[in-house]
DNA sequence: ATATTTTTTTAGCCTAGACTAAAAATAAGT
DNA sequence: ACTTATTTTTAGTCTAGGCTAAAAAAATAT
């Protein structure tokens, strides 16, 4: 059984994992708002509990045991963010700061409940894969708006961020996951786009909104 | 805003108030398993946030300030434990324990949507009375079974205690609240009844259960 | 009234998990 | 290669909230 605390860094090693799969302590840091010397506190006695691979100075890493547990909480914070989305009715850009709470919460059962009424979903209301029960994860592989050239039409199926502020500026132009959008210009200088979707509506999103945008 | 350990021992205080609302720190340490010193210290730091009047050697009582602060989490609590019964199929031997945690989550949004897609109940699946949004019961007295004469036809309305044993000690007996039964004998000796109710159906309960089951 | 038992407080200690400030190691820039 | 900047570690401190053991007060019994 974890505390919240560990709970939360083991959620922030599970986000900030790259492909070779290192973190770097100082991104923990930032992640979780705390100083550098209590994520090295914390990764010693991660690396104890066989949480961690940990070495003096080298970016750290998920052993297998660790992989699992942290995707274990993700788990319940997905299954909790589509159960507030869909039995609730509850917008998507307010359900993260809930179910960051509602995570921490040990109760088998009531996640199960949650997964038998949600019909067992495979993503969360932001596009996300849920881990299954043993912390598996189905990963699918999307590729950016930015990535996408003129004339091409795209399907939102995710977003990178769950911040608020950034899901009401998709509400705000009803760019909702499923909608289907095509990209009518570039902006070669900044890499901005205009897009068309729906009934005419016209957007131009920066590029740091299509880098959040995934797409199929 | 209160820590886990701060509102389970304002909850403990809300539980453990007397008639004249009075609470011995031997009672709060036995309800949260704790040693009596660490009960002394965590008066001392209530009587400093006025929640608790605290006096050296003496039986400690909410301020109205605290009552209100432990009525709002008990009304977290019993919310809860409706919405668990009512909308997610729990039974009502089940749902304590997992109140017990998700009365500490802070957020207002999510109570409000409990109480609202519960239509706003005012008691818990225990018979209970919710707290409103500003603290205030509607306390209703009701007598104990154990009080009512032979011949007598009552309605149970609450239980006095929500421990899955009794709980699953009442399912199997299928006495459920709203049931209502008559009391056939009473045995002089140990104060057990025999009551009869719903289809013919025949129990003889001990002093001790009927104490437990409050009736109108 | 005195002795005994129970309750409460005090004092001191411990762990988790933060923090600051300084030292050490690593990485980047010239 | 040497200098500078960044990252990481170490050492020491703090608070919350537990604990034990001993002292003191209050309650109960004789
Ligand atoms: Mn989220
Ligand atoms: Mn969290
Ligand atoms: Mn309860
Ligand atoms: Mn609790």
């Amino acid at each position: 059984m974890y505390s919240v605390a560990e709970e939360n860094y083991l959620k922030s090693l599970f986000n900030l994992a790259n492909e070779d799969d290192l973190i770097h302590l100082k991104h923990i840091g930032e992640w979780l708002d705390v100083k550098m010397s209590s994520v090295t506190n914390m990764m010693k006695r991660f690396a104890d509990k066989g949480l961690v691979h940990y070495e003096n100075y080298k970016p750290v890493r998920l052993t297998d045991r660790g992989k699992r547990e942290a995707a274990l909480i993700v788990r319940k914070h997905r299954l909790t963010e589509m159960y507030l989305v869909e039995k609730m009715g509850f917008g998507w850009e307010k359900v993260h700061t809930i179910a960051e709470q509602i995570e921490h919460i040990h109760a088998p059962d009531l996640f199960d409940k949650m997964d038998e009424i949600l019909g067992f979903p495979t993503v969360d209301p932001h596009g996300s894969p849920i881990p299954d029960k043993d912390g598996n994860i189905m990963e699918v592989q999307h590729k950016s708006l930015s990535e996408c050239e003129i004339g091409e039409k795209a399907t939102l199926m995710a977003v990178r961020q769950s911040s608020s502020d950034f899901l009401n500026y998709l509400n705000v132009r009803k760019l909702y996951l499923g909608q289907t959008v095509e990209v009518k210009e570039i902006e070669p200088f900044d890499g901005s786009m205009k897009i068309i979707y729906g009934t005419d509506q016209t957007e131009i999103l920066s590029k740091k909104v299509c880098d959040m945008l995934l797409v199929r």
